[in-house]
DNA sequence: AATATAAAGTTGACTGACTCAAGCTCCTGC
DNA sequence: GCAGGAGCTTGAGTCAGTCAACTTTATATT
């Protein structure tokens, strides 16, 4: 059983880096939150919603109670960040739809997260390519479903940028 | 600036799937700590307490108020997981050390969440290493200080290996 | 068609993680 | 020996997030 010592030794090392750069994530995350005036988990709901979704599944894929996600909706719609659509078809499910405001919040919010992010300013173009493969793979392993029919929403980094942007955004499999 | 804007692009998704991937540790963390009935803080607090440190050092390395660094030991002591000891030449100072016991539940809660891990379950030896590069340069661009003078806690993997681990453990880098 | 069951979302009460301000003890510089 | 500051503690307070109960709508059964 060597080799699964090893192994073991392996993984725990990895949790111990990650969870360094959790921390650092995080605070990130929320000194922007600050900046913006707003709790961080508007960062992280802005984040999430990449797509018109139902409130049900924006609580899953934040890993919240739906009545915390009426807080959020609540938040984003009277900021004007997003609205609740109905769903046709279903009068239950209200879809959450972020508003022309809200994208380029989101898009802002983005830029500036990935801008300040270790990665950005440590590793080459190289070893992000082969990081973000990495990370797919992991990200990809639970849950990769999305409620496709809805389009995502444009994350173009700069307005200077416009086809190398939304050929990258199309195809990301 | 077409490079720039690819390489942003690049970023962005590296901070979608890390957002996704954290969101799965924290998920895994709660749910251990449930299992051991206690806060998740724990989980983190035993975690980062990877050798004796003052309350001061482990409230900056856990991104906390000094305040709360004192309800963390007051409940590890309670549960005679660690213990406040005198810093010789500062009596301001109160090192946290963890007990027999401490290390031993530190070890445990280190090998069940790794092995929980996605980079564990999807991920081969190769890629894993090759992850784990990465994961060292991006922590140890920011902080990578550890105050010596105090031995790390031992992170033995199985109760069933001595030689290998005892090794691997010794020369991590 | 009527009734039962369940799902999506909302509301209000509540818990608990975490911070802030103030205080105590001890160290350091004048 | 006193002023200022660092490390820790205490108590009060805030706010993120949950739980239980309810409304509305969809679906299954008879």
């Amino acid at each position: 059983m060597r080799k699964d010592a090893r192994s073991e030794q392996l993984d725990a090392e990895i949790l111990s880096c990650l969870a360094e750069l959790i921390g650092q994530v995080v605070a990130y995350g929320e000194k922007i939150a600050q900046r913006f005036s707003f709790p961080s988990f508007f960062i992280k709901a802005l984040h999430t919603l990449d797509c018109p979704m139902a409130m049900k599944e924006l609580g899953r894929r934040m890993h919240c109670d739906p009545s915390f996600v009426t807080v959020i909706a609540d938040g984003l719609e009277k900021r004007g960040l997003a609205r609740r659509e109905a769903h046709p078809g279903d009068r239950r499910i209200k879809n959450l739809v972020l508003t022309d405001e809200g994208v380029e919040l989101r898009q802002r919010v983005e830029r500036e997260l990935a801008a300040r992010m270790p990665w950005s300013r440590v590793l080459d173009r190289n070893e992000r390519e082969q990081l973000l493969a990495l990370l797919r793979k992991m990200a990809s392993a639970d849950n990769a479903v999305v409620p496709d029919g809805e389009p995502p929403y444009p994350l173009a980094p700069t307005g200077e940028v416009d086809d190398a942007v939304s050929a990258a955004s199309a195809g990301p499999g």
